[in-house]
RNA sequence: CGGAGUGUGGCUCAGUCUGGUAGAGCACCGCGUUCGGGACGCGGGGGUCGCAGGUUCGAAUCCUGCCACUCCGACCA
C-alpha cells in the first residue's frame, strides 16, 4: 500500500477530548474518528487492527470446537420479554420502534436469540454438545462513554453460547472456553489472568473475567504473580488436559476489586507472590444453566426419552475494546507498538528521497518482494520531511522499519529498524528482506 | 442520573471579564530553497464564533432557552 494513495490522517495533536493514551494514540495514528460520545468511525488503519484481533480470535474459537453464524443487530422486544430481560435491563438498552409501531431493541447480547435459534432446530441431546457464536456489533447505551473505543457505546463483541444436556458437560464446555481464550489473548501479545467474577445480571454461579494488567484500567485487581507468567494452554486438549488447565490456575489467587478477599489473598498466596495492579476486562465467561432455557421452553430429549431444558454457558470478548486494551499495554513516548500478530502492516518501507529513481527503484523492489512473500507492506513514497516519516512510521507503530536513502544506499546498505525495541541495525537490502521474510 | 466544565477554520488554543472590522501556531494549496530523525522563505485558501431567541446603534463577548461533547461519582464486553 502506497501510503501516498492510502487514508492516513496523522494528527501532531491529540485531540482535548482524549484522556488516556489509547485514545489519544488511536485518534493521532488516524484509526478512528469520534462520530458521538462512545459512536466511532473506523478509518482504515483501525479497521486493519480490528479486523486482525477478529481474525485471531475467530481462529481460536474455532479450534476450540465454535461454530460461527451471524445474528442481526436488531431484536424483537417479544423475544427479550420471554426471558424477563425487556424490562430488567433498564436505560441501557436501545429500544427503537418502526413503522408498523413494532418494538425492537439494538441488541446489547445475544443470549434470548441465540436460545430462540437453539430450540427452533435441535431437540435431540444427540446434537449435544454445541457452541454457536458470532462477532457483531452491539450496542449499550452506557451512561458514561470514555476512554474512546474501551468504554464505547457500540462496540464490537465476539460472543459464544454452549448448549449442552446436563451441567457436567457443561462445566467442561465452559472449561473449554476458558483454555481458548487463554489461547486467544497469548495470540494477541497480552498478558490476561482469568479471575473469579460475579455473575451480574446474567445468572448464574460459575463466571471468569479475564483482565490484562495496564496501569490505566479500569479496575483494581489482586493476583498471584505466577498467573501472569503461565504459558497458553494450546490446543486439542482431552478433558483431562482442560481440567488441568483450569484447576492449575484457579488454584491461584485471583480476584478483582469486587470480589477480593484481603485476607484470603495473604493467606494463598506467599508475599513475595502478592500482585496488586489494575485491570481492563476483555473477556467474560458464564454458566448459567437453564436460566433462559426454562424461560423460553429450550428443551432437548434426553436418551431416556424426556425433554429437560438445556443447560447453557455464554462467552464474551470485547473485540473493539481490545485495540484500546493492547496500546494502553503496549506504547512508549513515540506512539504505538503493535504486536507483531495484530498489527496493520508487517512493516514500513521509508523512501528518504522520492525523488530520486535508484531509491524509489529499491524501495520498491522491496516492496515487490515483501508482497511476494504475503507481508502487510505500507510504503511511504511520500515527499514528506524524512523526520516526520519517521514520526509517523513510530506513531503508527508498525513492528519493522526499512529505511531507504540515497546515502546509504550509496554505499549498498539499507536501515532496519524494529519498533519495539528501537533497534537499528545497517546492512544490506537483500539481507534485510531476507531477515524480514524468514 | 447527580456534580463540574467546555463549545471560536481539520487540530491545539487566544480573544469573552470591560460589546466596536474574527486572530495565532500546526495542518492544507502555490512557488522557491532544502532533504538521513516532526526544515525555511514568500504568497494563498478556509470560520453562519454549537443552535435559537432576546438586549443594543452595534453581540464571539451581555441575558434566556436548547443541543453537543468532556471530566468526577454510582453500573458494565
Amino acid at each position: 500500500m502506497r501510503l501516498s494513495r492510502y487514508f492516513l490522517p496523522i494528527l501532531k495533536e491529540a485531540p482535548s477530548d482524549a484522556q488516556i493514551v489509547s485514545h489519544q494514540l488511536m485518534l493521532r495514528a488516524g484509526m478512528i474518528k469520534q462520530e458521538a460520545a462512545g459512536i466511532y468511525a473506523w478509518l482504515p488503519l483501525g479497521l486493519r487492527v480490528l479486523r486482525k484481533i477478529e481474525t485471531i480470535v475467530r481462529e481460536e474459537q474455532v479450534k476450540a470446537g465454535a461454530v460461527e453464524l451471524l445474528m442481526p443487530t436488531l431484536q424483537l422486544a417479544d423475544l427479550w420479554r420471554e426471558s424477563g430481560r425487556y424490562d430488567a435491563y433498564g436505560p441501557e438498552m436501545l429500544r427503537i420502534t418502526d413503522r408498523h409501531e413494532r418494538e425492537l431493541l439494538y441488541g446489547p447480547t445475544n443470549e434470548e436469540m441465540i436460545t430462540d435459534i437453539f430450540r427452533g432446530f435441535v431437540k435431540s441431546y444427540k446434537s449435544l454438545p454445541l457452541n454457536l457464536f458470532h462477532i457483531q456489533w452491539k450496542f449499550r447505551d452506557e451512561r458514561r462513554p470514555r476512554f474512546g473505543v474501551m468504554r464505547g457505546r457500540e462496540f464490537l463483541m465476539k460472543d459464544a453460547y454452549s448448549f449442552d444436556i446436563d451441567e457436567a458437560s457443561a462445566r467442561i464446555a465452559y472449561k473449554r472456553m476458558f483454555a481458548a481464550y487463554l489461547n486467544t489473548f497469548a495470540r494477541l501479545g497480552l498478558k490476561a489472568v482469568p479471575m473469579r467474577a460475579d455473575t451480574g445480571p446474567i445468572g448464574g454461579d460459575l463466571s471468569h473475567e479475564f483482565i490484562v494488567l495496564a496501569e490505566t484500567g479500569e479496575s483494581e485487581v489482586f493476583c498471584d504473580r505466577k498467573l501472569v507468567e503461565m504459558a497458553a494452554p494450546g490446543h486439542n486438549l482431552s478433558v483431562e488436559q482442560l481440567e488441568g488447565v483450569f484447576n492449575e490456575r484457579t488454584a491461584l489467587y485471583a480476584a478483582t476489586e469486587e470480589m477480593h478477599d484481603a485476607s484470603q489473598f495473604e493467606a494463598q498466596t506467599a508475599e513475595g507472590d502478592r500482585l496488586s495492579a489494575r485491570g481492563i476486562e476483555v473477556g467474560h465467561i458464564f454458566y448459567f444453566g437453564t436460566k433462559y432455557s426454562a424461560a423460553m421452553k429450550a428443551n432437548v430429549q434426553g436418551p431416556d426419552g424426556k425433554d429437560a431444558p438445556v443447560h447453557m454457558g455464554s462467552y464474551g470478548v470485547g473485540v473493539s475494546r481490545l485495540l484500546g486494551a493492547i496500546i494502553e499495554a503496549s506504547h512508549d513516548a513515540g506512539g504505538i507498538i503493535w504486536p507483531d500478530a495484530v498489527a496493520p502492516f508487517d512493516v514500513v518501507v521509508i523512501n528518504l528521497r522520492a525523488s530520486d529513481e535508484a531509491v524509489s527503484a529499491a524501495c520498491e523492489e522491496a516492496v515487490a518482494k515483501l508482497e511476494a512473500a504475503g507481508k502487510d507492506v505500507l510504503y511511504d513514497d511520500t515527499d514528506e520531511r524524512p523526520g516526520g516519516k519517521f514520526a509517523t512510521a513510530d506513531l503508527i507503530g508498525v513492528p519493522w522499519q526499512l529505511t531507504v536513502g540515497p546515502k546509504g544506499l550509496a554505499d549498498g546498505v539499507v536501515e532496519l529498524k524494529r519498533r519495539a525495541t528501537g533497534e537499528k541495525q545497517s546492512l544490506s537490502l537483500d539481507a534485510a528482506l531476507e531477515l524480514l521474510t524468514k
